[in-house]
DNA sequence: TTAAATTAGCCAATATTTGACAAGTCATTA
DNA sequence: TAATGACTTGTCAAATATTGGCTAATTTAA
């Protein structure tokens, strides 16, 4: 399950149209489509936009969004896991210790 | 331990100058000097001649570019950690399975 | 103090991302 | 079949972000 096919999902159980979250969010219908189809990046206020319109959990929202942008710069490599593996490793991030 | 810091100790091991490492990826020195206090990102080349001039494992130095990356998306972020755990579960780098 | 090495700040060139629009497909219905 | 509504595709210019390079400042070492 990643970002935009969980929105899919909550807006079709909800049954609303595209073109009304579009709305919402201050963004045409095409452009909505693409965030769906994972073809552009929504921004981070369009995630906890969506949360709410779709009255579903943020965390949930913005967890997926951020695995999605992790994704995109891991995929293609061969050491992509071994990389996140040593940040949780550092523990950097729940510390605030430190930085890569 | 992190790209700048690494590449930074490995250079003074060698005892070479931010100037000659800076002059055979052709930059200049200011950039490199940022590079390696990681206030500008290498580019993937750049990480490969680097390992090659300094000798040395160019999987790690990849590995702490990428960590480096992904740390700069999520460092800010409360649900950074969980992100990337949901990455490895779901295991699609290994496996090609599919796509966040 | 000098000179070399490194860093800071700034700016223009370049690249990337964004949003909007027009036109397209597909499915449904009149 | 024709028309309508929902969604998708492609393209483009505007807005943003990144890059590289220059000058000047600071630090370090002799």
């Amino acid at each position: 399950m990643y970002f935009g096919k969980r929105i899919k999902e909550l807006r079709e159980e909800r049954e609303l149209l595209q073109r009304q979250l579009a709305a919402s969010l201050e963004i045409d219908t095409p452009m909505y489509s693409k965030i769906e189809r994972g073809d552009r990046r929504a921004k981070r206020e369009h995630v906890l936009k969506l949360a709410e319109l779709l009255d579903t959990d943020p965390n949930e929202l913005l967890m997926l969004w951020l695995a999605g942008q992790v994704y995109e710069i891991i995929k293609d490599e061969e050491l992509g896991l071994r990389a996140i593996d040593y940040i949780k490793e550092s523990s950097i991030l729940s510390s605030k210790s430190g930085k890569l």
